[in-house]
DNA sequence: TTTAGTGTGCCGACCAGTTGGTACATTAAA
DNA sequence: TTTAATGTACCAACTGGTCGGCACACTAAA
């Protein structure tokens, strides 16, 4: 996806600043997905990750469902304010945005974790849940695609998602160093012209 | 992933030509996580959609979790049987096993649905489970890459792969015409030397 | 300053339905 | 008759969800 606010940054405030036991509920619960699965996500367990009672867990969601909602939520938030520092930091000559990304999304590949609990829980439970992504996706690939071609563009996205997606499943077939080339190559790819 | 034998094609013979209601209910579970979700990836549910008592269910599959592994398994021994036909059917010059693959793998979206939906499940119970199709991914890449540069393979192999998972779980963000034209290019990145 | 009230956040017991799993009866074919 | 395959009945554990209550902070009247 892209690079989420590491969580300690954000001061896990409510609104205007009454540190929220409602942040590390969703916390928990993404570890609970990572651990152990995002079959094993129950209201029980996030109340015992978070170390609160399952009442505590309920007052904050009223649902099971809306707890995924929240997780999901709070995964684009958190996107779209990271996209746009990306953006921000990045220049806007042809292909600047879209390195931006590829580097943001490639970086740091644990700190995406969460984010992928969040989507799996998701899926898992209800695709539909997954709405806002698919908006936030449809959103940011204009931004940027921005002076590449409509297909080089996608398949640097394309293939950039599906590193995320493959490490995430664990299924990447790269060692280390070519994982290392792969990023690189993309990299390159943003330069419109450029041959591989 | 790959375009996976019709499952009309493949007799769901169990060995040795018994038509089998394990394939029935292997079937019937895929069918569950597909019109339902992978949390609701019960034995009752495959039973009942598979038209036959829990009872049923269990005798072929002593355990929840041994139905899931017999989903991956199923699952890969499917993508070994179409990934070879598709390799048997394509030339050995450069690119060629890659053209092959990106051709079958974007090809009939809809047949790729069941594979998606093993795939799901396993992950949400027990993302262990897909250690089967992480060697068949490694076993895989290598062919494929054939007569390609480690970078060029990797980007078309991740796209294609990315472009599946995303429409997976209905985040791509293309239209049909745009899906085609990206296809297209990936399709002509086998090309070894093209520009895009 | 005390005190009665009020809202927030959380606890913990409980409930009905579901889930994976077991045990055994039953059927149908070889 | 044996045996593979399925049905029936059941169970303990778990799951999502409800409910009454409790502690604390804050407020407002006395």
């Amino acid at each position: 996806m892209i690079q989420a606010q590491s969580s300690k940054a954000a001061p896990a405030s409510n609104g205007r600043g009454r540190p929220s036991a409602r942040e590390a509920m969703l916390d928990a619960a993404e570890r609970v997905v990572l651990q152990a699965s995002a079959a094993r996500l129950t209201l029980d367990a996030v109340a015992q990750e978070a170390a609160v009672s399952k009442g505590g867990v309920m007052y904050h969601f009223p649902s099971k469902d809306a707890l995924l909602r929240a997780m999901v939520e709070r995964l684009v938030e958190r996107s779209i304010a990271g996209s746009q520092a990306v953006a921000d930091s990045a220049g806007n000559g042809p292909g600047r945005q879209m390195r931006a990304y590829v580097a943001a999304s490639t970086g740091n590949p644990l700190g995406n974790d969460q984010v992928a609990a969040s989507m799996l829980a998701a899926v898992a439970n209800d695709p539909a849940l997954l709405e806002p992504v698919r908006e936030f996706f449809q959103a940011r690939f204009p931004k940027l695609a921005q002076g590449l071609s409509l297909e080089r563009a996608a398949v640097v996205h394309l293939a950039t998602e599906g590193l995320w997606m493959m490490e995430l499943m664990q299924l990447s077939p790269f060692s280390p160093t070519q994982r290392a080339r792969v990023v690189n190559a993309l990299l390159k790819l943003t330069d419109e012209g450029s041959v591989d």
